[in-house]
DNA sequence: GCCTTAATGAAACTGGAGTTCCGTTATGAC
DNA sequence: GTCATAACGGAACTCCAGTTTCATTAAGGC
């Protein structure tokens, strides 16, 4: 229980960026229904025990592949204009889910969350933090008096997320440019009207 | 090949009937990850035999489950006001997710519809058969000179779900009246403003 | 009502995901 | 450098989801 804390020097944290890469690829390629964990030993060129008796299960490598990818943070943008950052946010976004590795790794992380508790836990804290890391430019628009004062900034960034993902998981419509500078102008007007007021 | 197809009738549809009576029932009990066809079988008291040459996987049987579940459709409501119908739709959408039954069904049915093409197809059909049947309600709005002319009816009602979804699947936070309340708010406000003009 | 055969179902079979066993490697405290 | 043992890995094993086989049931055309 609890490998790899006694010892997590050299080898034990070589295996481990080994097998979530390997993992990652894995996913990326066979989605996580797919998921076979002595394929991810094979291709980390590690024994197949090893990543059953650290991770146990696919869904427990996915929460330590979430873990690890919330700790790498992209930085936002700062245009000065809430409309424009959003605009940012939505295109990164957009990009990232038409990605093809990036799309088809975030599908396999959203379907491993709604089958396992704490790649649940893993998914909604590695998106707190992007949430979070973004909300600055909602409370520096409230500072600017572009949106009113009480506005939950941190709704607004989910806000503009939303229909994307809506349509990459839900209704299948395509993930386009203009779908996301409609998320974002949507997110803009809906804020200045008050409607993200705590 | 194309199994029930000659001879639909007495005994095959009544199978089908009670597989996908028993694979709903499964599926919310235990989630499509650990949908046993052997389990449906029993369920329905049917030879699993039946089960793996007429539906072939789990996702298959999911994605018959869909089409079925697409026919039976719920009717809309007409109150004569946007707001009130966009309102009426979020609280209909935030009921369904939240309830025991019918939530982890949907959760279930998405799951195995970013897994399978022929689940997502049937995914996209349910939904698309959901929102024509919302469509109205902007329709009559802009006529009603409520929202401009132009306003694209499919994307606003979309816009109306992605938030609540956008919190079961992806960012973990609570699918609450209050949630439901402030997405057809933020609908409204944005399709006033003009952002989803084709 | 009769007959052809579509469709079902019980039982035996198979393959591979996940586990267990135990010898080997290399970490990190001294 | 030395040593105790944490961590790894190959091989054999287990178990069950999914398949195959073939006898039984009943749909539907006449």
């Amino acid at each position: 229980m609890t490998v790899g804390t006694i010892r997590p020097g050299g080898r034990t944290a070589r295996i481990r960026a080994a097998v979530l890469r390997a993992a990652a690829d894995a996913l990326v390629e066979h989605g996580f229904d797919r998921l076979d964990l002595a394929d991810v030993a094979r291709r980390a060129e590690v024994g197949k025990t090893t990543v059953y008796r650290r991770w146990g299960t696919a869904a427990g490598l996915v929460a330590d592949l979430l873990e690890d990818m919330a700790e790498q943070s992209s930085p936002r943008t700062d245009t000065g204009s809430l409309a424009e950052d959003l605009r940012a946010n939505a295109e990164l976004v957009q990009r990232t889910l038409t990605d093809p590795r990036q799309g088809a790794l975030f599908r396999a992380v959203i379907v491993a969350a709604t089958c396992d508790s704490r790649a649940a836990e893993a998914l909604h804290r590695f998106y707190a933090v992007r949430i979070a890391e973004w909300a600055p430019c909602v409370e520096q628009a409230v500072q600017r008096e572009e949106v009113p004062p009480g506005t939950d900034a941190a709704e607004v960034i989910r806000a503009v997320s939303a229909p994307l993902y809506y349509r990459l998981l839900i209704s299948g419509d395509p993930v386009d440019p203009a779908t996301a500078e409609r998320a974002a102008a949507a997110a803009v007007a809906a804020a200045r009207a008050g409607v993200y007021i705590r």
